[in-house]
DNA sequence: TATAGAACCTATAGTTACTACAGGTTCAAG
DNA sequence: CTTGAACCTGTAGTAACTATAGGTTCTATA
């Protein structure tokens, strides 16, 4: 009968986000307009802390608004297959992956570079970190 | 003696990013000023393409503007002694280790969530990944 | 029940790191 | 010497928030 219902706070707490992060997911759409209390203040379901929920965590994990959008229609308008979701997924585990490797790269020559420092300048042309990320396509 | 040089579109290429990008690290100092042509044409030499180059790498690697600016202040001063270049190496790469961490995290939940994942035969209602970020943690 | 103050409201401006014009000038190939 | 691609400066727009201002509503407690 009376389900639990939440404030805006409220949901932005659970979320980990703040209350303005919020108007702004209900201004571009991400969000519903929710009922409103007699004074204005609106008013949040358990389905909304969900979604809420779901947005941030998507947020997280690298994907964009838009991307999250599409994620949603896939909720919103359950008509889709589950290899869609998975396509997206997939690409952003790969550029992951992409960025996991350069880091160690850097890593390494930010490690080589403290070995080699004995008081010695290193110029621009002969710099181990710029070595490191020195990568033309 | 007649060492290469490069247009700003050459050394724009050469970084995968556009002229636009070159011109706004000129103006927030990421880049410095290159000589000009009579006609005022910026011309490049090798240093500044390995420069933009590193900067592109770092801005994919999660580095901010300010920290890029820290990291090319190693080249950049020429008078910084061993201590000094030992500390800023050694909490860049702290920097870095945090960040592969939270990579391999991430990375792990996504593969996670891929492996529960079968394909397109099941409906968006029995997708792990939709299950997996649409609940509250 | 009165009231203080926390939390809410809208609207606007600021932030970061670009990206996209607009309107003109220079360079280099033919 | 012409023509069109590439360059110039400057401003405005974008994504995804974040902060501030100035006002209203809700709620706990005296």
């Amino acid at each position: 009968m009376n389900s639990p219902q939440f404030s805006i706070g409220q949901v932005a707490g659970r979320a980990g986000c703040k209350v303005e992060t919020v108007h702004y997911y209900e201004k571009t759409g991400l969000m519903p307009n929710p009922p409103r209390t007699e004074g204005g203040h609106r008013v949040y379901a358990l389905s909304h802390v969900k979604r809420l929920n779901f947005i941030r965590r998507s947020r997280e994990l690298g994907f964009s608004i838009e991307q999250i959008k599409e994620l949603l229609r896939f909720i919103d308008e359950p008509d889709h297959y589950c290899g869609e979701v998975k396509a997206m997924a997939t690409l952003q585990a790969r550029a992951v992956q992409q960025k996991i490797d350069d880091l160690e790269r850097l890593k390494k020559a930010l490690i080589t570079m403290l070995s080699r420092c004995k008081g010695s300048r290193y110029s621009i042309d002969d710099c181990p970190i710029i070595d490191a990320l020195y990568v033309e396509k």
